[in-house]
DNA sequence: CAAATTTTTGACCGATTGGACAAACGTTAA
DNA sequence: TTAACGTTTGTCCAATCGGTCAAAAATTTG
């Protein structure tokens, strides 16, 4: 029922939504949704406010295609997370994947960040339903490995909850961590600085006894 | 120059002011400062628009009190750092501390988080002065901690992150951990569990070699 | 008490917001 | 050429925004 109808596009139509996207990408993540205006996101796509509206029928269309879009990629790394394989090359492919995520798509991060500081009033059902899944399903991957005595035992919640918070981190207080390290540190070599100490952090304390 | 003139209060001014500033406080943290209205806050406080506006100047006016006040507390668990002591201890007490504030001051960390991902615009100076000088200063006890072999090595810096980013967590995406986590894991043993994780997490890998 | 002062409010203002709309413009195909 | 269709824009609108102001109400002070 309500199946959206296939939306069959031209090939302007098809450009101009990934520019608006894009500029609404921007402006979304720095600002938050009622912090973003439509003008703004108009002017970044190099077209007037009217002809924005041609394309997506509102600002909250915008933002909808933006999240839904975003959450599909956001998933990706935990998916990857496989019981074949070694554990810790296993876990440390996820950390860097999202790491590299976090160097990598920045605006998304802090879209994703807004959304759920404002109380994720857009994603709750898919917080609950798919992504709980998802996790549930990562961490009894994980508890089987500690049940093999293939990595020491911890709660492997609040391990990938640590994984997500350290490495979104990178990004989401991207500011921060600039200001701190300054500009000699906080230059273009801080992600692998990042890395090396999260691996060991992550690592370290996970092999299992000799 | 241009101090402030000192703030001759009534006992109504202030009780009316703080009223305000804690109605400020939960608007602001959830909707960020483009998102909030005056309104808002003022229906949140019990009082009309013009009678908030008669305690605060300006929407500004709050916001800038708000995090000027936060700033103080915020930095305070890190200045207890301190390098007398056992270094486990230490840094023990200080994942506490900061894993404290985040459960009693949610909204607190959340207004930190708002400002920081769009930006810092109102605090880069107090980022790149204030706080970077402490966190060099706390960098250089735990580097010295490590010189003296009474700790692994490691960077203090992205240490010091790592310790922010998983405490603040359960703070700033409070939503997205009970979500996952469900109803009977969600409620409130999360942070005791979170405190036991962060503890083993961050203090197994840092025990010097026996 | 009454005068002075502090507190509260309703009405209002200009600016900005998200969005509607019809007219103009451009492109394509018969 | 022209009719049909896709694209763009200027103009407009109602709602909401941050903030002002004068006057009323409440409180404090003499």
């Amino acid at each position: 029922m309500d199946a959206p109808a296939k939306p069959r596009r031209t090939r302007i139509q098809t450009e101009k939504r990934e520019l608006i996207l894009d500029a609404a990408l921007d402006v979304f993540s720095q600002h938050g949704f009622r912090g973003a205006t439509i003008d703004q996101i108009a002017e970044a796509a190099g077209m007037s406010k009217p002809n924005l509206l041609y394309y997506f029928k509102s600002k909250e269309d915008i933002h909808t295609t933006l999240i839904q879009r975003l959450l599909e990629t956001w998933l990706a790394p935990l998916r990857e997370l496989d019981d074949i394989g070694d554990p810790l090359t296993e876990l440390r492919g996820y950390i860097r994947r999202k790491l590299e995520m976090a160097r990598d798509y920045p605006r998304e991060s802090r879209l994703f960040a807004n959304e759920i500081l404002q109380g994720a009033p857009r994603i709750m059902p898919m917080l609950e339903g798919e992504l709980k899944a998802l996790v549930d399903e990562k961490a009894e991957i994980i508890k089987s490995w500690m049940r093999a005595g293939r990595i020491q035992r911890t709660d492997p919640w609040h391990l990938i909850f640590s994984i997500w918070a350290t490495t979104q981190h990178y990004a989401d207080f991207d500011v921060q961590v600039r200001a701190v390290l300054g500009p000699r540190r906080g230059g273009d070599g801080r992600f692998e600085d990042a890395a090396r100490f999260l691996e060991q952090l992550f690592l370290e304390g996970l092999k299992p006894d000799a």
